[in-house]
DNA sequence: ATAATATATTGACATATCATGATATATCAA
DNA sequence: TTGATATATCATGATATGTCAATATATTAT
């Protein structure tokens, strides 16, 4: 079919003849397990607009509350989805993982589809 | 970074200046979630390599009991991820959205980076 | 030291997920 | 109908996740 084929090379040709490594699949897992959240999902397309925020600007934009916010900016950090950087009082997030970009993308694609 | 914008000039060029609807951030949570399980994702790979397989042969494949292969393949079935066709006896699945196919190859490429 | 701001963590509780073994359903063959 | 094969579902308990309010910690200003 055509459009599975289109995008086949529209993203990557590394399917090759071997089998995943199971230590790969579960770390990508747990990281689709970290991104799987309409919340965290909506924090990540911010951070990447914006490039990087403290936590209150994302309370702000989001309209959720601090601790949910916080909550998943550390299961996020946990799994290397984002990186913390304190400045004075605040702490700034930006997006660590270039995959997690990708899949944004993937997400806006079918946003935009038809 | 050079091998950030590789990346999204790789996969897609739709970050528009709109925040993603809240439904299809939902929607699009449901399906990572359905697709964020090491079992999973290699029932997948298999799928996408081999194209279409009846249970018996993934329960094989895989070394998973056959209740775990069927519980995850309906549980990818409700996120319309993979599909499913009764021939006789049989019940044959294949991936059902292309999507998911993007993610697999963006593992695949972390499988073989650097 | 005290107060104010920014963020993180905790506790309680509801809900979802996972693994496993047993059982149920569907299809075909004899 | 009986039996065999292929698949799906169920019941159970263990673990994880999500929400919310409250509290704790860190940093700066006074």
């Amino acid at each position: 079919m055509i459009y599975q084929y289109y995008e086949r090379m529209n993203t990557c040709t590394t399917k090759g003849a071997k089998a995943l490594r199971p230590d790969l699949l579960a770390g990508m897992a747990e990281a689709l397990q970290a991104l799987a959240h309409a919340d965290r999902l909506r924090i990540l397309d911010v951070l990447d607009r914006k490039g990087s925020l403290p936590v209150h600007e994302l309370v702000r934009v989001t309209a959720l509350g601090q601790a949910v916010i916080s909550g998943h900016l550390a299961r996020m950090r946990r799994a290397g989805l984002v990186r913390a950087d304190r400045k004075s009082r605040e702490v700034w997030y930006a997006i660590a993982n270039p995959h997690a970009v990708t899949i944004l993308d993937c997400i806006r694609r079918k946003g935009t589809e038809r």
